[in-house]
Parts: structure tokens; C-alpha cells; sequence
DNA sequence: ACAACAATTAGTCATTTAGCTAAATATAAA
DNA sequence: TTTATATTTAGCTAAATGACTAATTGTTGT
């Protein structure tokens, strides 16, 4: 492999957003970008920009349905899958990945609409700004 | 592992001239701070920041003698085990790590004295300088 | 003890990156 | 076809990173 693009692979997977949503994906196998951004709490642009990267690097794919977009893991890649693997296992323990994933069942108690709607309604990661 | 453990590995390793690093060594088994400095064509002070920075990161192990100071993988760590393992594997076939490997042949040539006045000779890596 | 010297650390500066807001795109529904 | 809306892209700012030079540290040899 091309050194560059080897080092598209790991500079996609040395920000710590960027493995929330790699672990978030690994127990969740398809994610709308929503969801992602709900779990992150960050803007939509800023996990939009997270999650082109990684699709860029070949880490994720995505899928079209309506005007949602759901990512998950490229696994069709084999040259990553020993990789995957291993991140996988270095987060086993840790309690920012354990408690994404607690986070991430009430994420997905709650429709898509409503995530959208809550995000854009200007609440969405400056938790103190007040309805007008 | 703690995440941000993980994210100090990634991050060590998500940089071309680290990785260049990586791949010297793994052919190498040891290599003196100045024969690894002559490699990437940086200054002494920018590969000791990289190297350090590789050493923190639990990638690398140091070893002094007199005043040469010499780099390896740490291998004791079998959690990186695998990790090395693919980054080896992805590195095959790799111009850059071909070339370098080349390089590094003329580089054993010559002893470290001769490297490190070379170095601080000025010529170090402003090619076009010249002798006073 | 002192001079020479390999490596590291401190201090600067330029580049890259990650975050935001706002504008643009593209799809759904009215 | 117009309006609403989920995501992306553009433009900006602040923080992080990597490179350099200069100063410091710790070791060798005189």
C-alpha cells in the first residue's frame, strides 16, 4: 500500500470523535448521521466533516434512504478488518466506549424526526440556549 | 484500555515521518538517534520530538550508550503485537518504505561520529548551505 | 576541571485540524 | 411547484501540530 494512504487510514481513526463513532458502529452496524451527531454532541456540520473523513478513507461506507443518511463499517475491506479488530479489542474497557453505548440505546428509543428536530431546534450541543 | 491510551497510539503513529520511523525499525532492530535523523532529512531536534513523542506513546523503547542514544520497537508489549503486525503488512509494497530502506543500507555505512559532524555541520538538511 | 559534543527541551512560527455558523444541495411532502 | 428539512460544503476562528534555531543537559575525553 502507498505509505499516504496508509496514513489516511490511521490519521481517520486518531481523533477521539472519530473512535466514538467507530465504536459506536461496531456494536450498531448501521447509524443514521443523526444519531451519530446526537451521541457526539456536536453540530451536524462538524459530524458530517468526522464522518466524510473516515468515508474517505475507506473506514466507512453510507447509504442513501430518503434524506437520511446511515453509515457503517466497511467491512467488505479486508485489508482493514485485522485493524478493526484490533481497536475493537483496545476498547474493551473503556468507559467513555461503555457509556457511549448506554447513551446510544436511548438514542435509538427515539425517531429520527425527532433527533432532526431537537438538533436543528438550536439546542442542539450549547446546552443553554432558550427557545425564543 | 482508556480511550485516550488508544488515541496517544494512533496519534504517534499517524504522522509520515513516525511511520517512516516504525518501518526503519522494524528492519532494523535498532537504530542510533542520528542515523534515524540522516533518514528523514529533518534536523536532530525535529526526529528527537518525533521519536519522544513515539517513546510516550509506549512504541518505542530507548536505550542509552554513552552519548548515542538508541531506538527499537518495544516488542515486550503484546497489546501492540497485532497493531505492528498490520502496520508492517500495509507498509509492504510501499515506495517510500522501499526507498528508505535503501537509503538506510548507506546510512549503516557510516559511523554515528561521522553522521552526528555531518549534522551539525550545518549541511544537515538545507541542502544548498556551504562550508565557510 | 574543562572543552567537545549527542541529544533534548524551550521558544517561535507556519500549517493543519476541529469546531462553529451560515449558505448550498438534495430529497420529501404539501 | 413550492416548502420544509437532513446533510454537506464554505468560510471563519481557535487550538494543535510539526518544523526550525537557540539554549540546556548529560556524557566523553583531554
Amino acid at each position: 500500500m502507498i505509505m499516504d494512504d496508509l496514513l489516511l487510514i490511521l490519521k481517520a481513526m486518531s481523533d477521539k470523535n472519530r473512535v466514538r463513532i467507530f465504536n459506536a458502529l461496531q456494536s450498531h452496524e448501521e447509524l443514521c448521521a443523526c444519531q451519530l451527531t446526537e451521541l457526539l454532541e456536536v453540530t451536524g456540520a462538524t459530524a458530517s466533516r468526522h464522518l466524510s473523513q473516515m468515508v474517505r478513507a475507506g473506514i466507512l461506507k453510507n447509504r442513501k434512504h430518503g434524506r437520511w443518511i446511515y453509515f457503517r463499517l466497511n467491512t467488505e475491506n479486508i485489508l482493514l478488518d485485522s485493524f478493526f479488530k484490533w481497536v475493537k479489542q483496545q476498547l474493551h474497557g473503556s468507559n467513555q466506549a461503555d457509556k457511549d453505548l448506554k447513551t446510544l440505546e436511548q438514542i435509538m428509543g427515539v425517531p429520527c424526526e425527532d433527533l432532526c428536530r431537537k438538533q436543528r431546534g438550536g439546542a442542539s450541543c450549547a446546552k443553554h440556549k432558550q427557545e425564543i
